[in-house]
RNA sequence: GGCCCAUUGGUCAAGUGGUUAAGACGCCGCCCUCUCACGGCGGUAACAGGGGUUCAAAUCCCCUAUGGGUCACCA
């Protein structure tokens, strides 16, 4: 029987996910039901000075929402638990001696008043910052003196003082460092918990994890990874280093630089489909010309194989397109729903229908955030110039436009029944009558029911929404407006 | 600065020794049309530079340049 594959996510909780994060999560999410394995969620909160909040909860409902339901985890239980790794301490602490009675590791008691005087000084002498190994040359019994007295220590590991180490990973093939270039670097902090560093080899053994999946900003430490996994002889996970995904000017994408993170996206108004899609696209490619996946298609589609090696800039402007095509597919009633709230915002109105105005903006939203700023003039006939009422292409001046509205006003008033196909035919049937196109009426009439250069819908459907009576009113002021314009 | 990684249009990207170097976003134009949008059609624009290897190089090798990552008791 095959190992089973088993990916993790391994988020510390912060609070917030980034895009980066989310698409490691779905790249691991996505291999790991392509070869029907697990899917681990595992929480990294050996940084107790960085805990947030209710950010475990957080994560939760953020992968719940994404669709990345997780096989195994705090929330979920699962045969390898505890999944939180604060709640492991006693684990690494106990992998970590271990490495110390190999030789693999030491026992350090240089305080971090020292190593920022050996940091300041060896700055000072124009090199880089390296642990001296001072208490490397401790002898065992002044080891055991000094733990004995309880000084605080660090565990660091012992790096090759020669040779070279190599890894691989499937997507940037056979890295190799220099041992020199190693620092003994620590794997258990004064406080007792590991470093990430640590943490992240010990979990993914005894998790019996396959395939490791994370940012490239990790590459370069992976080496010192291996010479863990060897000093135990344990099994290699298959890595996958993946490429950052990054803004414009080139920099990693982040919160603090005002960077939107996939809660942030969400209340712009973007779907979680159309976020998860494209993020998907980001340094990965099917290797064919399809571009729409649900997440199941894409679990179909991916192959490790299709990763891509450079850095791929978040581009705003594609994710807004890729929106708009999903809101477009969306049935009517469920736009409406995501709709509904940003109408809120704008239409107190009881007389509008808000069903029709959301037929109007489906094919006219990209982002639902934009809604409020498109459908103002609903509520309030906004202040506007008489020279919206000339247009060249519609052969419309001022004078023209006062006489089709001014025609309009009674056959208007005439009718009995209010809809679109009753205004159409009526505005219509007038244009022709006075022998003029059909833009020379229905042109004005749009401007004095919206009062903007630009709309979504036309002069019928406005009409139509607005009511009779809202509409004549509208017309009317539109007539004042052109009269006083002329004197 | 040391080490590691990357480099196809403005952006996402296909490509794996022989192609007119796909496709998508954006932008521009045309059509549709009462404005805008949708939709349809078309256009713009790329192999970072230099050396090799080869009959042939976006594809293989070297150098340079540029960009990024990393050098914490953060992850």
């Amino acid at each position: 029987m095959a190992t089973e594959v088993r990916t993790r996510y391994a988020p510390s909780p912060t609070g917030y996910m980034h895009i980066g994060n989310l698409r490691t999560a779905l790249y691991e999410y996505l291999i790991a039901r392509k070869y029907n394995g697990k899917f681990i969620l595992r929480i990294e909160d050996t940084d107790q000075e960085r805990l947030v909040e209710g950010a475990v909860d957080v994560i939760y409902k953020t992968l719940k929402m994404a669709g990345l339901q997780h096989d195994e985890g705090p929330d979920v239980g699962g045969d390898y638990g505890p999944y939180i790794q604060s709640q492991r301490k006693h684990i690494y602490m106990e992998y970590a001696k271990k490495l110390v009675e190999m030789g693999a590791a030491y026992y350090c008691f240089c305080t971090r008043e020292r190593l920022a005087e050996l940091k300041a000084q060896q700055e000072a002498a124009g090199q880089t910052y390296r642990y001296d190994r001072r208490c490397l040359k401790l002898s065992r019994e002044e080891v055991e003196r000094r733990l004995a007295e309880g000084q605080p220590f660090v565990i660091r590991q012992k790096m090759p003082d020669t040779g070279k180490t190599s890894f691989e990973d499937v997507v940037y093939g056979t890295i190799t460092v220099d041992n020199s270039e190693l620092e003994d670097q620590i794997l258990i902090k004064s406080d007792g918990l590991p470093t990430y560093n640590f943490a992240n080899v010990i979990d993914d053994h005894l998790m019996r994890i396959t395939h490791v999946v994370r940012g490239n900003e990790y590459l370069s430490s992976a080496p010192k990874y291996n010479l863990l996994y060897n000093a135990f002889g344990w099994e290699i996970p298959t890595y996958i280093h993946v490429p950052l995904i990054i803004k414009e000017s080139g920099q990693k994408l982040s919160k603090r630089a005002g960077d939107p993170s996939f809660e942030d996206l969400i209340s712009m108004g973007y779907l979680v489909e159309a976020i998860i899609n494209y993020v998907a696209l980001l340094g990965w490619s099917p290797g064919t010309n399809q571009e729409f996946f649900t997440l199941d298609e894409l679990v179909e589609a991916f192959d490790i194989k299709g990763i891509s090696k450079a850095p791929a800039v978040f581009d705003i402007n594609k994710l807004t397109w890729m929106n708009g095509e999903y809101i477009r597919k969306l049935p009517l009633e469920k736009f409406h729903e995501y709709a509904l709230p940003y109408y809120k915002k704008v239409i107190t109105s009881e007389k509008i229908d808000l069903m029709k105005i959301s037929k109007l903006l489906q094919p006219r939203t990209e982002v639902f955030s934009s809604i409020p700023s498109m459908i103002g003039f609903f509520q309030e006939l906004p202040e506007y110039s008489t020279e919206l009422y000339i247009h060249k292409k519609m052969k419309t001046t001022e004078e023209s436009s006062l006489e089709s509205l001014k025609a309009a006003v009674p056959v208007l008033e005439a009718l009995s029944t209010w809809n679109e196909q009753a205004i159409q035919d009526a505005l219509l049937n007038l244009a022709q009558k006075m022998g003029i196109k059909n833009g020379q009426m229905l042109w004005p009439v749009r401007t004095a029911v919206s009062g903007l250069a630009v709309s979504p819908g036309g002069a019928i459907e406005i009409a139509d929404i607005l009511g009779k009576e809202e509409t004549l009113r509208r017309i009317k002021i539109g007539i004042e407006k052109l009269e006083n314009a002329k004197k």
